[in-house]
DNA sequence: CCCCAATTGTTCAATGTTCAAGTAGATGCC
DNA sequence: GGCATCTACTTGAACATTGAACAATTGGGG
């Protein structure tokens, strides 16, 4: 039940609305910064530079476009150029011109890059496990999948062949 | 002796296991860089801060300890005393001496930050609503009040302080 | 061809965040 | 009281992020 049976001239959030927003907000504020510190300590990096790299392992010839690595990671061209630049000065990362595109950069993984991932990613994984799926039930982890889908989905500029094997 | 498939010592995600975690985010990023967006254009500060206002505005006397502000906005002290600083510059936050302990400060909102809310709230609970709430059922929304609830509680270093007799 | 709009990736300046001190006041114990 | 220790908050420097502006390149009509 919202306020007053008066539609009025604006929809607040119910109580429990509110409760599930504010749960919303001080799970993802905590997870955030408990995996960043995880990561932080343990392979030297943030999160979300991580993730970059686990992209890059998982593209076929462990390479991407920058643009493409953007997308992939749901961050700005701005932002990804700065972590890859900083990738690269630790020698995880390193740029190559792309042949098909003269305005284009690959961004590609080092074996020093790979080596990082495969020493840290069990660390990782164990964080994520114990913050996130040992506390849930199976429905849950369903549920889950299923609403961070939807609401990605809804955020999603505009996704058009987001899954191709895009590469040159 | 194990055999090649051998998942080896450590336990990873399953595949649905990594859709679910993956979605997740997906789905926070983006939500996150999305509200970050809309409240900088419409209240000329990040969400965190925004944050802060509202639960200043919720407190008896619209006044907290540092310390409790930043326990209950998830932050650390560091990180508050420089946003507090920087909405002090705005005019929406004043600080004041604790009367009762001389170390501490008082985090108080101002008339032009109660103003600045109202004129902000209003948009801001639309694009939570038009990013979220309008996109799951009753259901979804009572189980991600739930999932999140439980992750939160997981990951809260201690929270003793949940005791306030004007909780809600 | 030639223009012009769109795309790619980088850079700069302003802003925000982190971590490791630092200061000052409270607290406890003899 | 005197001393060690804890708590509250701030600071400064290093690092990360943002958004706008930029040069280079591409591609689609006339």
């Amino acid at each position: 039940m919202t306020t007053a049976p008066d539609p009025g001239p604006h929809r607040w959030l119910s109580d429990e609305e509110q409760r599930v927003w504010r749960a919303y907000l001080h799970a993802t504020t905590l997870l955030d910064d408990h995996l960043d510190r995880q990561l932080q300590r343990d392979a030297g990096m943030p999160h979300i530079y991580y993730g970059l790299l686990v992209l890059l392992a998982e593209a076929p010839g462990t390479r991407l476009r920058m643009t493409e690595l953007a997308k992939r990671s749901k961050i700005t061209r701005s932002r990804l150029s700065h972590a890859v630049s900083r990738l690269e000065k630790n020698g995880w990362v390193r740029r190559e011109d792309c042949p098909s595109d003269r305005r284009g950069q690959l961004a590609v993984l080092t074996a020093e890059g790979a080596e990082v991932l495969r020493e840290t990613a069990p660390g990782h994984v164990d964080a994520v496990r114990q913050a996130l799926f040992d506390r849930l039930t199976a429905r849950q982890q369903k549920a889950l999948g299923e609403i961070m889908t939807i609401v990605a989905e809804g955020l999603q500029p505009d996704e058009e062949g987001a899954d191709l094997p895009w590469l040159r």
